[in-house]
This record gives structure tokens, C-alpha cells and sequence, in this order.
DNA sequence: CGCCGTATTGAGCGCTCTCAAGCTAGGTGG
DNA sequence: CCACCTAGCTTGAGAGCGCTCAATACGGCG
């Protein structure tokens, strides 16, 4: 089940700290009506954060882990629309359906925040500079996961790796793939298998180290040249 | 060259109707430093409206016409990014990088209407309705061409016949195409052989009829069935 | 009418998928 | 401690979808 709570976390990095009644001093909580504007969800591996056809109510700030949206296709498959991780906003992309048209999973252990889209309005109105903050984040969600209109598998790989290794904020380009094979493919339009494939000839040809789920980007360089189709 | 004017232009569908000069009433205008708010631009056909690289200062809102946007892949190929047709705005992808990260082209004689950025943000600070509306449109943004994902070359082809004729209002499912084969296949991830193949298909299923860049569509129920990949 | 760009259609190839068989790592229970 | 089990990953062989290359048809325009 989720667990709700406010203990340990860090909230220094957060896009919403203006919006956050932890950072508003006293003078401008005594104006506000008695209500905590966030709240954290403790989400375990698997668990899911939301519905298809959930009216949408709340932005949901990933504090850590990582989250992925995915929809049901009519014909039945899995069709996965993106990943979240430390620091980035789910939620955008409903807002003028007016209802989340996607599941939002919890792909390990997730603490997310939870922002009422109404009291996000209400501070934006105050806030100018919020405003113009928000508009940033929903135009860099619009430029999300470009890559994947690469046209070859090997292509939309690399550059899947590289987008990650930067999410991420890796140190040496070192990182966990909190998700399978078989979710990468999804994502990328490609099969399990075909994303195993590329990945151990990029193995092969030394461009990075991997182990199961520990992955080490090794040459990024000739990776970006890859993506860019030049080799 | 780019011909500026206002004459003859119909502003009562606009999405940014509330931003714009002649829509203010005087006591308004009188507050504000006198220059104009919008400015009309009108493209020839295949007329560039903006370049790579150049800095992100104005929406650009289409009035009348057809736009692509379109990047050159570092190994030189042609993508092309997007279309925008009448009472759609072009830029909200470039609030992010600061700049245009591609070049938009009139794909016939289109009339835009260049709303400065600056202006606009100051206006959404004034209006409540209009910075939820902003929010709004980039949220739509964010789900459009979302049928890119779709796997296989039929499904993404009737899922993009389905879309334009949506957005191009049309009476009948009965419209004239802007772009050329290659470019819907460009922007589909498609060879412009391909594309016709499917087109010609589609035809002979008699799913819809076509004439060059005439085209009706017939069957919308199969058609999405085949977006769907039932079919 | 002839020219040229675009669209159509065909034949063969290659990339990615499908199907299938190992392989590996982690967990469980004797 | 090890045998066993299971889920996910890897690797291989063959098939099919979409691409490449090429020939032809169409249509707009000088």
C-alpha cells in the first residue's frame, strides 16, 4: 500500500519549492486556509501510482526511484510512454485531457510528491517568476524523448543510454537500469531481444561496461555518434 | 521576402485573443508603452520562418496555412518534426532551449501572426484565465503525434490521416494535403515509397479516396481500427 | 508540346521481429 | 551447502516488413 509521510527527505532540489508551504514563511501560511499543499507517497517496487481515466488533480514530483507511464494499446500490448526519475514532474501531459490517460508505475522503491494542480494555479498567480519556471518545465517535456524518431534501433539505443546517464546524474557515467530489457524495448519501439542484441555489441566494441542491471557508459563520444547516425 | 500587414485577417478564433492589442480596450492601450503587440507575417509558399540556432523570442500563432518544422540530422537526413495548421501555435518546444532547434517552412502561402514571448508572459501575469489556457495548449502539445509510437508503417499512416483531418476541420473528411509523400513519410519514420504504397492500400480498400494531394477519408471506424493495429 | 518534379509500382535486400533454445543470477527448501 | 526453480537475459536461425534502387506514370508549367 502507499504510505504517506513527510520523514527524510531532501526537498532542497525541488521545482515546486515555491510552491511548497515548507518554504513559504509565516506571514503568507497565516493567509492560507489549514490544508498541507504537498504530500509525499512511498511507493514500493511495482506499485502503481495511477489510472487510466483518473481525473487528474495532482502533479507528482519524483523525489527518488523511478516511475513509468505506460498505456494499453487497443490491441492489447503495452505501450510505454516514459520514465521519471529524481527530480522530474509527472503530470503535464494530463492536464488538457483533463484525465491521466496512461498507468504510472513504480518501476523500485519511489518517493513522490504529490501537488494539487488547483493550489499550483493559485501560487502561480502569485508568482511570477513560478510562472515563467513552469513554462520551461512543460516546454523541456515537450522536447522529451526526441530520440526517439531515430530511424535505427542502434540509434534510439545510444541515445536512450546517453539521455539516461544525464537523468540520471550519474558520477563516471555509472548507473543501475531500474528497468528490463523488455521495458527498454518497449519504450524504444524495439523487442527485448533486439535491445540485447545492440547492447552487447556496443559491449563488444567496448563503448561501455554492463552487468545485468549495472551499466558504465565507456565512450561517449563515439555513443553520440552513433545516435547521430554517423556510424 | 516576408510581407508584414494586418489587413484582412479574421482574429476571432485566436487562442491568444486576450494577449493582443485589439482586443484591449482603451484604458488598457493607454497604460502600455505604444507599440504593437502582434505582428502579422505572410509566407510564401516554402518560405523559411525561422532557422536554427536563432534565439526563442516570439510564438508564432498560424492563421491560415500549413507550417513544418525540421531538423538536419547530423548525418544529413531531413526530420521533420512536426506540422502546425490553422489556430495552432508554433514555439512552445523552444521556451526550453532558449533558441529554435529547427527551422519552420510554409508549406503553402500561410499567414502567421508573431506574438513576442516577453509581451506574453507579461499579459499571463495579468490574467489568471490566460495562464491557465497556456498551460492548457503546451499540455496539449506535449500529447500531439503521440500515434508516432505506434509500430507498424500502417498504423502510424492512418493514425496521421486521422489526426489531420481533425485538425484541419474538415467538412467530409475531405482535404488537400500541404506536404509532399516524402515528408509525411519523413515524419512518420517512412520512405515516401511507402507511404504511397499504404496511401494507394488504403485506396484500394476503398478506405478513402485520393487524387494527389485531394484525398477524402471514407471508412474513419476501419481506418482507426487499423491505428489501433485490430486490423 | 516538352520538361521536370512528384507519385506510383515493382523486385530484391537487409534490418528487426518471431520463435526457440540455452544461460545466468537470485531465491527457496531440503 | 547444494539442488532446484524461476524470471530475465542472451544468442541463434529463419521470416517478414519496410527500405533501396530502378523504371514508369502523372501533372503542372513554361
Amino acid at each position: 500500500m502507499i504510505n504517506h509521510g513527510q520523514n527524510h527527505i531532501n526537498c532542497q532540489r525541488c521545482h515546486f519549492d515555491t510552491v511548497c508551504s515548507t518554504q513559504e514563511n509565516a506571514t503568507e501560511r497565516l493567509l492560507k486556509p489549514p490544508f498541507t499543499i504537498k504530500r509525499f507517497l512511498k511507493l514500493k517496487a511495482k506499485e502503481v501510482l495511477c489510472v487510466p481515466e483518473r481525473k487528474f488533480n495532482h502533479f507528482y514530483l519524483i523525489h527518488q526511484g523511478a516511475i513509468k507511464t505506460l498505456q494499453i494499446e487497443a490491441n492489447g500490448k503495452e505501450l510505454i510512454r516514459g520514465f521519471y526519475f529524481a527530480n522530474e514532474v509527472l503530470g503535464y501531459e494530463a492536464i488538457y485531457p483533463g484525465h491521466y490517460h496512461f498507468s504510472a508505475q513504480a518501476l523500485e522503491d519511489t518517493v513522490v510528491c504529490e501537488i494539487p494542480y488547483e493550489q499550483f494555479l493559485k501560487s502561480v498567480n502569485r508568482k511570477p517568476l513560478l510562472q515563467k519556471q513552469a513554462l520551461l518545465w512543460m516546454s523541456k517535456q515537450i522536447n522529451a524523448g526526441s530520440y526517439l524518431a531515430l530511424s535505427s534501433a542502434k540509434q534510439r539505443l545510444a541515445a536512450f543510454l546517453l539521455d539516461l546517464s544525464q537523468r540520471l546524474e550519474t558520477v563516471d557515467q555509472r548507473f543501475s537500469l531500474p528497468m528490463s530489457r523488455q521495458e527498454i524495448g518497449n519504450y524504444l519501439r524495439l523487442t527485448a531481444e533486439t535491445v540485447s542484441r545492440f547492447v552487447s555489441k556496443f559491449k563488444q566494441a567496448q563503448l561501455l561496461q554492463v552487468q545485468k542491471d549495472k551499466i558504465q557508459l565507456l565512450e561517449l563520444e563515439q555513443l553520440q555518434a552513433i545516435a547521430d547516425g554517423l556510424i
